[in-house]
DNA sequence: CACAAATCATTTGTACTCAAACTAATTCGT
DNA sequence: ACGAATTAGTTTGAGTACAAATGATTTGTG
């Protein structure tokens, strides 16, 4: 219709606009997946990171997908509620919280193809690799610039351990470490 | 299932975990902002937009943002009350309520630097001007890429729509704890 | 040992986001 | 002209997200 997208515009313009139509894309699969899994993206990342990870405290989980502690509250409490993850005392530090994905969650997550990652993952296979590269990348710069002034090192350092793929155990446990 | 995601190749996977720290990035500038001018990000982009563009519709107006009209409802609803944007029904189609910016709005809107356009253009002033059009360029792409799902979700959203609807009263109060 | 400080999870409060349901006003069909 | 589809805005309900305050529990210090 009008040339309203189609400017010229300065990048920065271009890409916080992007950056919301992305987010709202996300924010579509989401309902997506939960009108025909009856879960969210949020949740099935929790699980996904359940289960390659093992039990876990509440914060470490939070550290492990990146969001706050109170946000992951609530998705736990959801997730408990389909009786998909289990929350129990640690024996040792009762302050701690275990939590572990059930059997049922367990399975689901095995079955379950993760449409977005899959799709994703799908979609980008038919590009270059320079290009799958790249993108990687433009998105990790922008994530530098977004973060330069606030995000501060050590949050930076704990994503970067799950970032390599390098299942860093003893590294990844600085989180709670025994004094 | 212990090296399942070291194996792989990660682009979905630090694709999708970028995407996470970008959307946590804009949440914690969104905060900054409010802490310091007692405004939001998405609120800030409505005035700008309603500043440049002048009155509309709340229709046109989700248009221009990318954002839904229930979710630009509340959006107005608190720059209302801040006296920065006004109501006013349209004369010929009483359907319709024009939006637009009052003077105070637009005060704020000249005077107020609006941090993250700012930021993140002088950010990526410093970048050669051939990296800005490639991240702009990869995360169009990436658009794309989801864009493809969205088409995928309004056909099933649109025959889901008939809804197994189990619309379970639940408690109207978000606040409602357990005790 | 007792009291203060630190830590962990949760609750509270606000805001954002969407789909679906609802209300009001317009337009179209018969 | 009167009711049916359509369109615009709003409301409702669920989920996500965060900071700040709160409640438990552990640890550190005198």
């Amino acid at each position: 219709m009008n040339e309203t997208t189609s400017v010229k515009s300065p990048y920065e313009v271009r890409i916080l606009r992007d950056i919301r139509r992305i987010i709202r894309a996300v924010s579509i699969h989401s309902k997506m997946l939960k009108s025909t899994q009856d879960i969210t993206t949020p949740q099935l990342v929790t699980l996904v990171a359940l289960c390659n990870e093992g039990p876990m405290s509440l914060k470490a989980l939070a550290q492990a997908i990146d969001l706050s502690p109170s946000t992951v509250v609530g998705i736990i409490d959801r997730l408990e509620a389909k009786c998909m993850v289990q929350r129990s005392r640690d024996a040792g530090d009762r302050r701690q919280i275990q939590i572990s994905i059930t059997a049922q969650g367990l399975a689901f997550v095995e079955q379950s193809p993760n449409p977005l990652q899959t799709r994703l993952a799908n979609e980008l296979s038919k590009l270059p690799e320079l290009e799958q590269a790249t993108i990687a990348l433009s998105l990790e710069r922008l994530v530098q610039l977004f973060g330069a002034d606030r995000i501060d090192a050590s949050a930076i350092l704990a994503i970067d351990a799950i970032d390599t793929g390098v299942k860093d155990d003893h590294a990844k446990s600085h989180t709670s470490p025994p004094s």
